[in-house]
DNA sequence: AATGAATGAGTCTTCATTCAT
DNA sequence: GATGAATGAAGACTCATTCAT
């Protein structure tokens, strides 16, 4: 019994998930969320007090996760291996597995980064600040189009995992959009 | 009395846009709208027959606009431009200039390529498809994340309007942003 | 310039008399009965304090008239002319002409008998009994049907009305159709 | 459960009926049907997906066995039965019986001859049509006078629902009329 | 005299949420 | 554990009406 409603509870997480990454949470609805998954509104309830709290059960572990990475990422990278360091792009794969890009492709994170209401829209703006100043650091400048770009590389995480979901192709093409992005459209 | 009446619906227009822009023209709210430009719900209907009368008010122009480019474009550039042709990043503003990018820096060609329903989506993906056409022979490949690369110029130059508006700074911006596009972060 | 005002004054009454016909009262649209007017709506409240305004005007003086009538019909026929004392139907135009049944044949006596709201309703309670009781008179009965013969005659008078206008080809229609009621379908 | 679900449906198509029997689909107001029926206007959308599922929820049944016997009565009457045949009065009761003029009292197709709107409207207008020309066979008579006398026979039945509704009474009440109708005022 | 500006209540409908069973 | 019943607020939109000009 104990799993089944931990399956259920995981169910309607999975398609809440899926809802909350395409329409963005705010958007989602629960009457379509309870329809696609075959459940009852009601019984979405029993699972979870309110639509917040599916993504709350959504959002804490990545947040944590994510959290210590970020951590970890800047307090033991005292020599960082910065991208601006490979002549060529041979290594870059390499690059992305060390670095912590793909933590990224996280639907979670996604879903978090769009946010635009609920108590963890402070957490997010937060985030954003950190992830910024994270960009500024790798494009060395200080300038405000890292905001830009964080926003085109949130942008463009959605839609690999709206189209791919959390699978090796996925990483394939971050990957493949990354190697652009570092060598530019003209010297590829 | 004339000239008053196109001040209210030009604002009722401004503040659409902007609430379009934001959150996109299904999530945009009229209520927020009208709030926001401190006139009733019903008195924007004085001004417009209904929510996506607002929308074509917005866009037809700019389509209008954005369709003699994109023929021209095609039309007159035998010998076309590519942004390969550069070396270096010396010319990218005078390319930027002579291209027709920055016709893109347009709010409402914006809300047209975020819009999800009303009759303009069948041009929407029209235009769109067109884009990632173009895309794909700047960048030289068929592979799929041409696709991604459009949604992540597309929400680039969302964030600078929402940020500078339809300013000189964010022909600023997007030109930034362009040359790390073009020639990579790493050897910019 | 009283002129000009009594003219559009009466070109507002007769709009809404033919918009309150076709519709009802209720469900007539002011903002429809000044647009096809060609007049503002605001300017229909210039001549009309409110649409009950409207209604009144066009009701009162059929009112009265059809009061005087009716007054008249019940008290000088002290032997009145029945439709029962006609063999065949010869003489029915003649009857109908004596008769006062033409003067059902008016928009506004309509549009009061179909009214559903406003201060006329009693009025209009009182007088579709009145009109049962002349009928039962007419029909030498004291039975319930009076009643919904009575609507049915309405409504005839309604559809002749909205397809002729107050013409002599109604006069006509009318005396079609009450011939067949008064000699019946079998033996017209 | 499933017994009370049933009910509280029902009940509001019942009162749903009498509003659209009474106003008219289309001036009906779901607010005064769910006051009447002592709900919320949101639970009516528990039950029905829009006004018009109602609508549909209602007339389809009656449309289908209104259907079925039209069909049979053109099918099957090789030597139809005419009005005409009666010298006398005394066999209307079983004309009426063996005719389907019966099936006329139903409120669901009353209400569907008044639609103004909604899918059902292309279906009235046939249906009017085919009765109209019904109608003319029975009156002997190409004339335009055969439209405004099923208007008034759609009239007839209307207000006899509404006051008797589908009971013994109100076939009585019909017979009454009809056989007015038939045999004439004068003459019954 | 005539118009446009403006509003609030009411139209149908969707939504997240609560509660009894 | 699961469902259906029920609600109120908000969605776009229409309507009669008021008011300043």
């Amino acid at each position: 019994m104990q799993i089944k409603k931990d399956e259920i509870k995981i169910r309607i997480a999975e398609f809440s998930r899926r809802e909350f990454l395409l329409r963005g949470y705010e958007n989602a609805s629960l009457r379509v969320i309870a329809k696609k998954a075959h459940i009852s509104i009601g019984n979405i309830y029993h699972y979870f007090s309110s639509k917040e709290a599916i993504l709350k059960f959504l959002l804490l572990p990545s947040i944590e996760q994510f959290e210590n990475i970020i951590n970890n990422h800047i307090v033991t990278e005292t020599n960082p291996v910065s991208i601006r360091d490979f002549e060529r792009s041979e290594q870059l794969e390499l690059f992305l597995e060390k670095s912590h890009f793909y933590h990224f492709l996280d639907d979670n994170i996604i879903i978090l980064l769009k946010l635009e209401s609920t108590e963890f829209l402070k957490y997010k703006n937060t985030l954003v600040d950190a992830l910024e100043n994270h960009l500024k650091w790798h494009l060395n400048t200080n300038d405000t189009h890292s905001k830009t770009m964080l926003n085109m590389l949130i942008e463009c995480v959605k839609y690999i995992l709206i189209e791919y979901g959390n699978t090796e192709k996925a990483k394939i093409e971050f990957a493949k959009i990354f190697r652009i992005l570092c060598f530019g459209i003209v010297k590829q």
